[in-house]
DNA sequence: AGGCATTCGTTGGTGGCGCCAACGTCGGCG
DNA sequence: CGCCGACGTTGGCGCCACCAACGAATGCCT
């Protein structure tokens, strides 16, 4: 549906480089996760227990940036195809403590492995050091971003 | 929602850094443009109207990039508005032939200043080399990524 | 000890964006 | 003439980000 060359209005404009680009990297996310029926926040969801350990649901939206009311969704999932586990905390009977199962475990390595191909797939006319230049440049402009996020709503 | 460091396995995802600054950038444009009562498309069918000249619906989609069905519905409330005038094509009676209105190239110059002062909050971090970095990077990212739908395009 | 604010999980809903299927209308070409 | 295709439109889907409200439970503060 974008056959023609867009105007120079868009292309011009930094912000719509960004959000084109992302989603082309985004379909390809969608694409490759797909195929093994797995989405981007399980994904999320499961490194983030991976690298920090069993967690509840709210610290677990802490890490992985994923909205609370999302993750309840996205943890029904997880947990009804057996890669996670819900379990009432003791100590607190507010909180779930959610673990990953094995099975968990072997599914976020396909999904790693997924995702390593999208990355190849999606930086292919990068070098090695564009590459590093470019994750540079976004980590910087992410950091700066998530400070003014975390300034204001400490402030607000 | 995202208070603590996302893990290693995020972060180290160029696919991740794009959607995440991506969704920054999307989150900035939008408050800038929801100002004056705007949105994404319709900057990007008025621009693509300022810069190509009046168009049909389908050309008009093709420039933007902006799906068919969403232009029928962007083009409803640019005209309600007035910023585009909607007239059938006495040529070929499937067609209406959309013009720009004065108010809407009003409208547009201050979209336009929106953006710009979106982009500088945008792009703070980075001094004028390193946005040309950026720039270049991400073009030819997306560059790569639309031949590559064209191909696929025009071979399946 | 009592009362209040806060946290947690959950539900249901909103909006943007990208996209697909279907249909009636109309034009062009073999 | 008949068929294929383009055009505009409607209605719907999926993903992501996010918000409001609620009951249950906890912790703090007095």
């Amino acid at each position: 549906m974008s056959d023609d060359a867009p105007p120079e209005a868009l292309r011009s404009l930094a912000s719509w480089l960004l959000t084109q680009t992302a989603a082309h990297a985004h379909r390809l996310v969608t694409d490759g996760l797909g195929a093994i029926a797995a989405r981007g926040h399980h994904y999320r969801l499961l490194a983030s227990l991976d690298e920090f350990g069993p967690a509840s649901q709210a610290t677990l939206a802490r890490h992985s940036g994923v909205h609370t009311s999302d993750v309840v969704a996205a943890l029904n999932e997880l947990s009804a195809a057996g890669h996670t586990a819900r379990l009432p905390d003791p100590a607190d009977r507010r909180r779930n403590i959610i673990t990953l199962t094995p099975s968990g475990r072997t599914h976020l390595t396909a999904m790693r492995e997924r995702l390593q191909a999208v990355q190849e797939d999606l930086l292919r006319p990068l070098d090695a050091t564009e590459r590093a230049t470019l994750t540079t440049l976004l980590t910087r402009l992410l950091a700066h971003h998530e400070n003014r996020e975390r300034e204001s709503r400490h402030a607000g």
